[in-house]
DNA sequence: AGTGAAACAGAACACTGTTCGTCAGGTCGG
DNA sequence: CCGACCTGACGAACAGTGTTCTGTTTCACT
């Protein structure tokens, strides 16, 4: 018996050694055209994230770019959440994990942090199905258990490590998810002008946001980042 | 001319005095039905959103918990992102904030995040909401304004306390976020044995997750939460 | 050859948010 | 007093969505 797709996903979330044995051809081919795969379905759908967001990720924008109508694409994949999920599995397959070095664990873990959030922006809206996605996917854990090493070998605890990875990993998510909201959304603030304008207008209730309205509104969200994650790692230190 | 719903929603997007000059009653009344107010729409939403989740929050399902249909909650709401707004707004102007106290700034920011996860986990789903809500609203600056007010009297420098705001606030949401996602969706884990096992059942490429497996899946979704807050705070002392 | 299973594909279902045209009922000018 | 008018309410419909049901095609194996 061939593999469901149900049983791929089942297997793909206890590691079991996937027999992926894709087997000749069956089916119609209808001439030259490719065989569906799962492969060939995420090589599509990440085009179209990349292209056009993850909003426009819908069922049938995959299948009408492969040619074909919606249902064929559930031979090989279980729902769109599943897609969703191999998705965010392939991006965090492309994380390089460095050899944990307690010399340089700081660098390190913000080096692991920032590939994140490149791959997260490179196709707009993704960390979406990040959020939504089990953190038990073998490729999720792949990065979690480098970030964990990395933290290991700083010296930190074992609990406030594990507890400072998902920390990281749920920041590292939302920080890319409120940026590609604010991007590719709407254009609410076209530049800090405005929103200047907005918090230094606003009634006397609001003291603080008035006076320091320059400096909540300074900064690119790649200066927000880097501070954040180094606001948790000195907390780390601390604690420690 | 009376107001638009797309003239309410820009008042309210910079404080102006809403007139809010309900006027007489118009329009049929067919009856003892009350009339369609935003007052009404935002508590039938909530209450849905209490007892079935936001994802049940549709404009059909408000509209039929009304006794009308869809197009009538248009003349009032702009559109559901509006509606999502309002109720992140609603949800914000409950919250109390205290006199910035700098004996106390800790335990009052902590007071202020856990009112906030407290409002979102009684409304699951609904941070989903917050995340995409323009962070310029007048109830979210108002939270973010007591925040401020809390870390400056604390000593922080501006910048500091500025973007340690923007990263508490985005911190809340996340963590309520994936805290309704893993509760309410899926029965992904049952208990955290099911967890262990799988984490345990690694292959040797995952040692550290393997042999810290306990630490990993220990603790509530509480702990979690204070841990990461005092993580943050302890990185703000040790900069400020 | 024949058979069974797997892959592909089209139509349809139950939803979603949103809009258009219309209807009812109170308010106001003459 | 009474028709014109405005305004809130509403039914129907449109363009989408994810998903499933029902075939149809094509290959590998007996």
């Amino acid at each position: 018996m061939s593999p469901t797709p149900e049983q791929r996903r089942a297997a793909r979330h206890q590691f079991g050694a996937v027999p992926s044995g894709a087997g000749p051809r069956r089916g119609p081919s209808r001439g030259t055209k490719k065989p569906i795969t799962v492969d060939l379905i995420l090589d599509t759908a990440f085009d179209i994230v990349a292209r056009e967001g993850f909003e426009a990720l819908t069922m049938r924008r995959v299948a009408t770019a492969l040619e074909t109508g919606p249902s064929s694409l559930y031979a090989h994949v279980v729902n769109k959440e599943d897609l969703d999920e191999l998705l965010i599995g392939r991006l965090c397959s492309e994380i390089e994990l460095p050899e944990p070095d307690p010399a340089a664990w700081r660098e390190q873990i913000i080096s692991v942090c920032t590939q994140l959030r490149e791959q997260y922006q490179r196709f707009p809206g993704i960390s979406r199905a990040a959020l939504a996605s089990a953190p038990a996917n073998t490729d999720t854990l792949r990065v979690g258990e480098g970030m964990f090493a990395i933290l290991l070998a700083s010296g930190a605890e074992p609990q406030t490590a594990a507890w400072t990875v998902d920390a990281l990993n749920l920041y590292v998510t939302a920080h890319s998810l409120e940026v590609s909201l604010i991007r590719g959304d709407k254009a609410w603030v076209a530049g800090r002008d405005e929103l200047m304008a907005r918090l230094t207008g606003l009634p006397d209730s609001f003291p603080n946001t008035r006076r320091y309205a320059a400096e909540l509104t300074s900064g690119s969200t790649a200066d927000r980042f880097t501070f954040t994650l180094n606001l948790m790692l000195d907390g780390l230190n601390s604690q420690g």
